[in-house]
DNA sequence: GTAGGGTTAG
């Protein structure tokens, strides 16, 4: 009855013998060879416990099985791209297992060939967000494994816009760049958002640059990202290349529009030079010729370019313009032009702005009230300044850190440094927290009364919270200065470097300035010496007036003169200041120099 | 979605 049987499980179990013989030897090749045995499993069941979640069954299924090599084979098996993600998941997730860059681009790939470009887009999103630390370039190796330059771009496409949107520009701009040296074209809705970080992050060179590029790979960009390249060239002043870029607009059948033109009116008004508000208002005249209407943003614009060229009628006039044609001020409008009447000195007339705006329904905000409360301590307006202090925190709106160093900078200038302590203390009460600039402004003031040992000791303090920054060197050099101890500046200015703060020019005008005034024109000179050759800081204008004084009040006027000559060779432009130490300390006692005609040029132009 | 306002100290 058995043998038969019998027959057939010596055959089977001789079968099994041999198998796993063979198993053996392969695998004992494989370590000898490297290279990996494919294990035996059954993708239908494999793939039907994975659609089934059965995640447990699983794992005791394939205990046995290196993971990455099971996933390798999933994939290879053309098994639906879901499920291979849903494995992907589940083991990085429940797992810990992390797989290799070119399995998990592999999966893209496959999810990417059956369009399931929502899951690709999420999935990077998450590889993206997760911090993952993976080089930009060995992703990019990665996506190249496969051929199909189509599926590669999309995927590189996607990695740019989940870097950009999980805020990695600089991973996003990196790929930017990779995909060109690949060949994988990208689309303008990926090359935006990394344009606008670019531009939020005053990188306006590499925002020109990936314009450029975006045409020289013909990726269509459209009215938003024009906009944004007009933007970062107005930023940097580049006005004339922000018009090109307006030109190319219309070359690829795009018409500026009132975001165009509002961002040129504002480059021209940011820019500094003469007749500037002149070239803003032909570009108005050119969007209405064009029928781009200005709306309120142009309006605000104009008011606030207009008292910022010293034109405050100018302000007015727009002001009453844009009220006749119906558009209606917001609370930007009514700061600027609040801003515009206190820089103006107009205190009451500001006053009356922000009176003008609560009528009219427009809530001021904290903008509204630094302007004021600026504008009353600017002008000696204590009392006034305080009242609205008060009144901001009657509101129960929690003051700034800036609002009080505002106060406190004022009543250090009035000489009451009390006062400005006590505010101090109130702010700490307060659980506001006084940052450099507040001691920054309380050290200037002791400084200012004589009183350096105190502002030593404050700057003790704030070395011990490890704070001072190059200002608060500058505050206490300059009063070691100006009580004739340059040897004491002269120590801080090595212990600044220790802290590693970089001396500027600023920060050797001072110590120049401080030795000229003790009459040590050798110590100024060599500290000019180690500004050129340490810092390499080319002489400035400003140096060089310092030095002009020093040795011109020396009476060494020949010196004085080859430092004049030599300004002038570097193709430095005397200014104002260049002129009056020339005249006073020169000029005045007989001395004419060989460029005073050059200087006389310079004096009556500014 | 892209454009506009304020803030101390040297």
């Amino acid at each position: 009855m058995f043998p038969k049987s019998f027959a057939v499980s010596r055959k089977i179990s001789n079968f099994i013998k041999q198998a796993s013989g063979l198993r053996r030897l392969a695998s004992s090749l494989a370590t000898i060879t490297g290279s990996p045995c494919p294990p035996r499993f059954d993708v239908a069941v494999i793939a039907d416990l994975i659609e089934k979640q059965h995640w447990s069954k699983l794992g005791f299924h394939v205990k046995d099985i290196n993971p990455n090599e099971l996933f390798r084979q999933l994939i290879s098996s053309e098994l639906n791209p879901d499920l291979c993600l849903r494995y992907y998941t589940w083991l990085v997730k429940n797992r810990d297992i992390s797989v290799s860059l070119e399995l998990t681009f592999k999966l893209l790939h496959s999810l990417a060939n059956a369009k399931r470009y929502s899951k690709i887009r999420s999935f990077l999103d998450g590889f993206v967000r997760n911090g993952s630390d993976h080089q930009v370039h060995s992703i990019f190796h990665a996506i190249s494994m496969c051929d199909n330059v189509c599926v590669n771009s999309i995927i590189a496409d996607m990695l740019v816009l989940a870097y950009a949107n999980n805020s990695r520009f600089e991973l996003g701009f990196e790929a930017f760049k990779r995909s060109g040296y690949y060949g994988y074209k990208l689309s303008a809705m990926s090359c935006k958002p990394l344009m606008v970080a670019l531009l939020k992050q005053n990188r306006s060179a590499d925002v020109e640059y990936l314009y450029k590029e975006m045409i020289r790979r013909k990726i269509q960009p459209n009215v938003f990202t024009f906009n944004v390249v007009i933007n970062a060239l107005c930023k940097t002043g580049k006005m004339n290349k922000a018009r090109d870029v307006m030109e190319d607009m219309k070359v690829y059948g795009y018409s500026p529009n009132v975001v165009s033109y509002n961002t040129l009116i504002d480059g021209y008004c940011k820019l500094g030079g003469n007749g500037k508000m002149y070239k803003a208002d032909a570009v108005l005249k050119e969007m209405v010729e064009n029928e781009v209407s200005p709306n309120l943003t142009t309006f605000n614009i104009l008011i606030d370019g207009f008292w910022k060229d010293d034109n405050l009628p100018g302000s007015l006039k727009v002001f009453k313009e844009m009220l006749d044609q119906d558009v209606i001020p917001n609370v930007i409008t009514y700061n600027s032009l609040i801003n515009g009447l206190c820089n103006g000195g107009k205190i009451n007339e500001a006053i009356g702005m922000r009176d003008k705006m609560v009528s009219a329904g427009v809530q001021p905000n904290l903008i509204t009230y630094h302007s004021l409360i600026n504008g009353f301590c600017k002008n000696g307006m204590m009392k006034e300044a305080l009242d609205m202090f008060d009144s901001v925190k009657g509101q129960g709106t929690r003051p700034t850190t800036r609002m009080y160093n505002m106060l406190i900078d004022a009543y250090c200038k009035l000489g009451k440094i009390d006062d400005g302590f006590a505010l101090k203390e109130e702010m700490e009460r307060e659980g506001i927290v006084p940052d450099v600039g507040t001691y920054n402004c309380l050290i200037a003031g002791l400084c200012r009364n004589g009183n350096i040992e105190a502002a030593k000791k404050l700057f003790d303090q704030l070395t011990n919270k490890g704070l001072p920054d190059l200002v608060t060197f500058h505050i206490l050099m300059e009063g070691y200065c100006s009580r004739g101890e340059s040897r004491k500046a002269a120590m801080l200015l090595k212990e600044m470097s220790k802290m590693g703060l970089k001396p500027r020019h600023l920060t050797y005008n001072i110590m120049m300035k401080g030795y000229c005034k003790e009459g040590n024109l050798k110590a100024a000179t060599n500290m000019r010496t180690q500004m050129e050759k340490e810092r390499r800081l080319r002489m400035n204008v400003a140096s060089y007036n310092v030095l002009l004084q020093g040795y011109s009040q020396k009476g060494k006027l020949e010196d004085a003169n080859m430092l004049l000559n030599e300004m002038l060779e570097k193709g430095l432009v005397p200014n104002r200041i260049t002129y009056e130490i020339v005249k006073e300390e020169m000029v005045d006692k007989g001395f004419v120099p060989d460029i005073e005609g050059h200087l006389f040029n310079v004096s009556t132009k500014s």
